[in-house]
This record gives C-alpha cells, structure tokens and sequence, in this order.
DNA sequence: GCCGTTTTCGGCCCGACTGTTTTCAGTCG
C-alpha cells in the first residue's frame, strides 16, 4: 500500500471524526500524522518492518497501531464503520470552500441531503439560504464551487498521474513479452491535470499483455477493449489506457499517443504534403521520436510543447527555444522547515539538497503573522538567519541563503520590517490571508509587495489551488508590468496542487522580460521532489535556463539579488 | 491523539475574515 493512500485513510478518518463533532486535538492529531505519512520520503511499510513507526515524531501508539491494521488487512475498522454511519456524499459537501463540519451537519439534518448533487439543487432552488448563518451568497457560492468541483471531473493533478502512471508501468514491465512502457497523453506532455492514464507498451503479442495488465490490484473494471488496447477503471478513481503495440511500431505510436491531438494532426498534415508516409499501424523507419521531426526538415518538440501554440512553425524555422531541464536547476529557493510548518530540520533539508546535486538553498519559512503555520516571531527569525550564518561555515561548495516567506498583508505591507528584511538574503512575498479581497484592493496589494525594494520573489502568485480553488481575482497583467519593470522575479511553484504560476501566465511573463523561480515550496524531503512539476509548467511555458534565476550559481545569483 | 514530563495529566495553534448578523458562529490558513 502506497504512503499516499494510507494517508488518505487518516485524512478521512478526521474529516468524519471532524463531522461528529470528536474533540479537535484528537482530529489534529490524525491530520498531522496524515500529513507526516504523506511527506515520508520511504515507503511506511519499511518502517513498520523495522518496528519503528512509533519512533516517527506525531505517531504515537495508537496511530501505529492504527497503521499496522491498515497494513496488514489493507483498511481501518474504525474508518470502515465510519464510513458506514456517515454517507460519503457529506464529505464532499464538507470540502467545498466555506463549508465545514458544522454547515454540512446542518444542511444534511434541515434539508437531508446526502451528495453535491442535491446540495447543488436545493441551491438553485433558494433552499439553502434560508438555513441559519446562511444567505444568498453562500448560496451562489455553493453554486459556483460545486460547478467547478463537476467540471473537473475525473481530472487528477500530475504529480499524481505521474505516480500511479510509474506505479502501473512498473507492474507491465514485469509481464511476459514486453519490451517497452512508456506513458503518452497529457501526462507526457505535463499537463497540470489529466483525465486519464495513457501507456504504450510494446510487446509481440497484446492479448495475454492485456488480460494480465486486467489483473492489476488498482484495476477494477474493464471499460473498453479491442484488438491492441484497453481502457480499465481503477481504484485511484481515473482511467487507465494501455495501448500494446509490436516493437517496431512503438515510436510511431507512442507519437500519436502523446498527441496533442492538433499537433499530431498538423505534423501528419505536413508529413502528407510532402509524400511522408506515416502510419503507426504500419512499422515504419522511425527508430527514434526525433527522426519523425528531422523527415520534415524541422527541430524535434519536445513533449511539453505539443499542444498546437505556436510550435510547429517555430520548429519549422528553428526557433524552438533550448528548455530549461531538471538538471539546469542548482537550488530550491523556497522551503519550510520545523522551524515554521515544515517536518524536517533544516540540517535535513541542506543534506538532501546536497544529494540532489544543488549548490545551494533558500530557508523560507513563513513570517510572525501566519500562527497556525508556526510563523517565525522577528527573534526566531533571527536566531534562525543567525544559526544559518554558522552552518554556512561549516560548508563547503554549498551555500544556505537566509530567507523568509513573507505574508503580504490585507492592506499590502509586509509582515517583517523593511530593515530586517534587507539584511535577508532571499525574500518571498506571498498572500496567505484575505483571498476574498475584490480584485482592485488585492491587485494594489500584490503591487506593493513587487514595489518594495527588499522583496525578490512573488510567490505562488494567484493563490489557486487546482481542483479545489480558484485563483484570488486578481489584475494579473498589470501584476506582470509591475514585476517587469521593478524587476521582481515570479515563482513558479511546483506543488502538484499549485503549479502557480500557470503556463499561460509564465509564458505572458516571459514576454515582458521577468525571471522566475521555479521552486517547490517543500514542507518535507519528499516534497522537495516535486521540483520536476514546476520545470514541467517552465517547459511548457517556453522558459529556457536563462530565464530562471535558480539554474544560476550561488555567486551569480546573489549578486543578482542584490541589483534589484 | 501526541508529547513530555514537574510520570499521569495538561497543553497542543490562533487570529482574521466572511457573511451573516446586528454581535457572532463558522471557516480558513
């Protein structure tokens, strides 16, 4: 059973402890034992084989316990019976913005709804503002929110495509016959979301390849089928295609599956004007992906850049930039430690910076005004840039920026002085409080975060977390000029549920001449691997090495801090 | 629930915003 999944468990054990109204610690307790399973970065099962789950700061002996059934009998009593006596459709209801326990609980007990469904139609009938607390515009709000929550559908964030996609081609790689995995679609290209699964997968013969992949734990029912492909529905709640085809055809598949759809119809339209024959069914002299591009005359597009924008006559006259990669990146510059809300030391983060090949980090841990993340207090803050200082002497080849998330406030100064702000090696502005702000008050207050001389980077700039929560309203072309004009970097942020900012916004930025940050915002060693999610949104924004501030080295990068 | 003890229970993380009220409960981060 995967870390994630065992999470989720306590997650929802909470949540349905939260619903009945259970004593609040007790639900923090399961919460944060949720959120260190989660950001464990080795698999709880080899913990629990050593015995040492206990050993684990925040789980104790009954939450063990608790992790042991689960690991052994593959579910929770308590969650199971839990879940029986609360229908499920309450939980969703739950985890719409600005309704909680106490809301839910009386919607399902005045109105007895049980499901988004209903929920959302007793709003459009007016029913719901009449409720205690309640008024029109929760109403609309409910509305709205359960209209976004629908659109989304089954779409799931990449870094969790990305995961099951590994988890499920590891599993067809060990069958019989097959040579070669590979995922395709959205998840190839790095879409934010996608709404499937795609693999490809050669092997000679796709019948016994098929029936053993339907034997798959995660896979629940078959779908669709034919001849050389499949469609399962799974436990993770998404599609999964396989698509099996001979070796040879492989290239030419795996081409097509990738897609976009407009792109692959453009390069075959071209491929048609000049004689190309290009079949996948049909084994062809493609070895390689690149020599699909190079028969055209025109540089091979990467993944990312598939989707129709621009790239295929960008490719045509050499113009597809060089795209910023993974290994171009020398340092995270935004990462939490224990000392606000994140789970590791800060030795702990250095050394697992050190073990990714980086040259250096940022410490940015949340400002005084952020209590429930553990905000740093103007002493701790320099007791920590202090300690910084020492353990920087200590280090060879490696250097430790001193840094802070700062909260922009509600009226658009800083949650630190300007003083000790300057003597800050890094600073992170972001908003974290008053997302209803209308979109004039929260534009001038971002504006005066980008105005103020000590601040180097916006962070996760709309605040929108995907699937979940829209963007605060927010002038973001006027945020862009400002940022270009005061030279303020912008942050692409690489938590899966963030990617803020977006592609279309990164690539805008771009245009105006502003740097970026593509950083991950880790709270745990494991978040610090989400990295590739923002060199992803980087890619598929058009950004090269130049164009983001962290693939410089630590010299370069602080005297760049130092000019704006 | 967990933790850390002054070992057996008390402290955990709290202040601001929102939409509803007309002084505040609920939600959020």
């Amino acid at each position: 059973m995967r870390n994630i999944e065992v999470a989720r468990i306590f997650y929802e054990l909470a949540d349905l402890l939260e619903f009945k109204g259970e004593a609040i610690f007790k639900i923090r307790a399961y919460r944060n034992a949720a959120r260190i399973l989660a950001g464990l970065d080795r698999p709880v099962e080899t913990v629990r084989q050593e015995g040492a789950l206990t050993k684990i700061p925040g789980i104790g002996r009954n939450i063990a316990a608790k992790i042991n059934e689960i690991l052994l009998t593959g579910s929770l009593k308590k969650h199971e019976d839990l879940l029986r006596e609360i229908p499920p459709g309450l939980l969703e209801i739950m985890s719409l913005p600005g309704i909680g326990p106490k809301r839910a609980g009386m919607i399902h007990k005045e109105l007895g709804i049980t499901s988004l469904e209903e929920l959302a139609g007793a709003a459009r009938n007016g029913q719901v503002r009449h409720l205690p607390g309640m008024g029109a515009k929760t109403e609309n709000d409910i509305i709205r929110n359960i209209k976004m929550r629908q659109d989304s559908g089954a779409s799931i964030l990449l870094g969790t495509a990305r995961e099951l996609a590994e988890e499920f081609s590891g599993y067809l790689k060990l069958l019989p016959g097959v040579v070669r995995v590979e995922a395709g679609g959205g998840l190839r290209r790095r879409q934010e979301t996608v709404t499937g699964i795609e693999l490809v997968v050669a092997a000679a013969d796709p019948g016994p390849v098929m029936e053993a992949a339907a034997g798959h734990p995660a896979v629940k029912e078959t779908i669709k089928e034919c001849s050389d492909r499949v469609v399962f529905d799974t436990k993770w709640g998404v599609a999964v295609h396989v698509e099996v085809v001979p070796e040879k055809s492989f290239v030419a598949a795996w081409f097509r599956n990738t897609g976009s759809r407009a792109h692959y119809n453009r390069i075959c339209h071209l491929m048609s004007e000049r004689g190309i024959t290009f079949d996948p069914a049909v084994p062809g002299s493609f070895g390689e992906e690149r020599n699909i591009y190079a028969a055209l005359g025109m540089q091979f597009i990467p993944p990312e850049l598939r989707e129709d924008r621009g790239e295929v006559d960008a490719a045509l006259e050499g113009r597809i930039p060089g795209l910023v990669e993974l290994k171009d990146i020398k340092g995270d510059l935004h990462l939490h430690t224990g000392w606000s809300d994140g789970l590791n030391s800060m030795e702990q983060v250095v050394a697992r910076a050190r073990e990714k090949g980086y040259r250096y980090v940022a410490v940015t841990d949340h400002s005084r005004s952020l209590k429930i993340a553990g905000g740093l207090s103007l002493d701790r803050l320099r007791e920590q840039h202090r300690k910084i200082r020492s353990l920087n002497e200590g280090l060879e080849d490696f250097y430790i920026l001193t840094g802070i998330e700062v909260d922009i406030l509600p009226k658009g100064d800083l949650d630190c002085p300007d003083e000790i702000l300057k003597e800050t090696d890094l600073v992170i502005a972001s908003v974290h409080s008053a997302f209803k702000q209308d979109r004039e008050t929260m534009t001038a207050r971002i504006l005066s975060a980008i105005e103020n001389k000590n601040v180097h980077i916006i962070g996760h700039l709309t605040g929108r977390l995907i699937n979940h929560r829209k963007g605060y309203a927010l002038d973001v072309e006027r945020v862009l000029d400002a940022a270009a004009s005061c030279g303020t970097i912008l942050e692409i942020n690489s938590s899966p549920d963030r990617l803020d900012l977006n592609e279309l916004n990164a690539r805008r930025a771009k245009e105006k001449g502003i740097k970026f940050s593509v950083s991950t915002d880790a709270h745990s060693l494991k978040g610090m691997d989400d990295l590739i999610y923002g060199v992803s949104v980087a890619r598929r924004a058009w950004l090269s090495p130049g164009d983001v501030v962290n693939t410089m080295s630590a010299g370069e990068l602080l005297r760049f801090l130092g000019k704006k």
